[in-house]
DNA sequence: ATTACTATGTACCGAGTAA
DNA sequence: TTTACTCGGTACATAGTAA
């Protein structure tokens, strides 16, 4: 509903704060914003008509500052997008699956292992933990406001190896990662854990337990 | 620049979070964002070009979840927001001032004390601790997402009370609240501090002492 | 039911310009 | 220099309608 009139009002947030004023012009404004100055002009009547913003003219150019219906819907803005972001995803929950050894292959290579090592501060051990999930959305969320250590792929004569984005998690008391080929098959809702033990007989897994990642 | 495109994409933020989708159609997209059919159509369409939406035709409505871009751009607008409305204004600071006693003698009502001692859980010594601010703005954001106590005005043969919205805070160990007549001028820059004791002599403060004030 | 095209109407933008 | 008016063209929203 006063869609057209977010960006200026993000525009005064930033330079201004929430309660705080800025100086500034409709020149300035529309090139910042890439408009003109007489939509600038015309718009922020409007918005101060609306009690969106406070606007005091100068002799050259105008001070600006939110007023309280600008403040209640950046606010209101703000809660809808929190509710989302901010969502405590501290768990991601699946039940343990076997592999085909395929993980098993790509620990061994030295080249990944030297950059897990580096990158990560542990040694995995030669194998990966396979977690099922309901499905991928689940993983999605879970890393969605994680940091990602990207592992750099490599070439040998034979073939070529991409890149690994590892996301750092915990299993019960021991560290670990959550390790994706970038070249994945993104359908596919099975996550491989690494982490510097074998977790499965560690923790005593079997397989279809229920196990718990958390960040 | 996208604003227009706005509304649309928290809606689907809020019926399918950001990985997940949302059954619905052009029609009730209409309804609730007071829109046309028409109009939501085309949109959707543009939005789905410029990887803000994924949209998929259903035999009576379509599926929608967020495309990468409408994922980033929400992010991008929610880190903008967050940065003002999450800072953290945990001191206020300003210099103690002497009071004409006025407060003093509001404190004395038995109107109000009685509300005091309902709402903010302790009976105020009957004096105010005044302590003076560069500007009325830091207390604007100090309070700003702080919870008001309103403690309500009443009426004498001889004068009408007005209300008083309280803000519960910390001088150093003691638990006190702001006080803010409803009816202040809102140029003033100078608070007034109610607590269980007598602030300026437990704490030993003399005129112009810096003082902070804690949420 | 739906979605989405085409045609029409309107509101918005921006150039020109006054103050 | 500013801001903000008037006015004309256009881009956008809506109605009608097809699929």
């Amino acid at each position: 509903m006063w869609g057209k009139y977010y960006p200026i009002l993000l525009y005064v947030l930033e330079k201004a704060g929430l309660f705080g004023n800025v100086k500034t012009s409709t020149v300035l404004l529309s090139k910042e914003l890439n408009s003109t100055q007489q939509t600038i002009s015309r718009k922020l009547i409007e918005m101060e008509k609306k009690k969106m913003i406070k606007r005091q003219l100068e002799a050259n150019g105008l001070i600006l500052s939110l007023d309280e219906k600008g403040r209640a819907y950046l606010k209101e803005n703000y809660n809808a997008l929190k509710k989302n972001f901010e969502k405590k995803n501290i768990l991601l929950k699946g039940s343990v699956v076997s592999g085909i050894g395929e993980g098993k292959y790509y620990m061994s290579l030295p080249k990944y292992q030297k950059q897990f090592q580096q990158k990560l501060g542990f040694k995995p051990y030669s194998g990966t933990l396979n977690i099922k999930l309901k499905d991928r959305t689940q993983l999605l969320e879970f890393i969605n406001n994680l940091n990602s250590v990207l592992i750099n792929g490599f070439k040998t004569k034979k073939r070529t190896y991409g890149p690994i984005a590892c996301y750092k998690i915990k299993v019960k008391d021991i560290e670990g990662a959550i390790a994706i080929p970038e070249r994945t098959r993104h359908e596919e809702n099975i996550i491989e854990v690494i982490s510097p033990v074998y977790l499965r007989s560690y923790y005593n897994l079997k397989d279809n337990d229920i196990l718990e990642v958390e960040k």
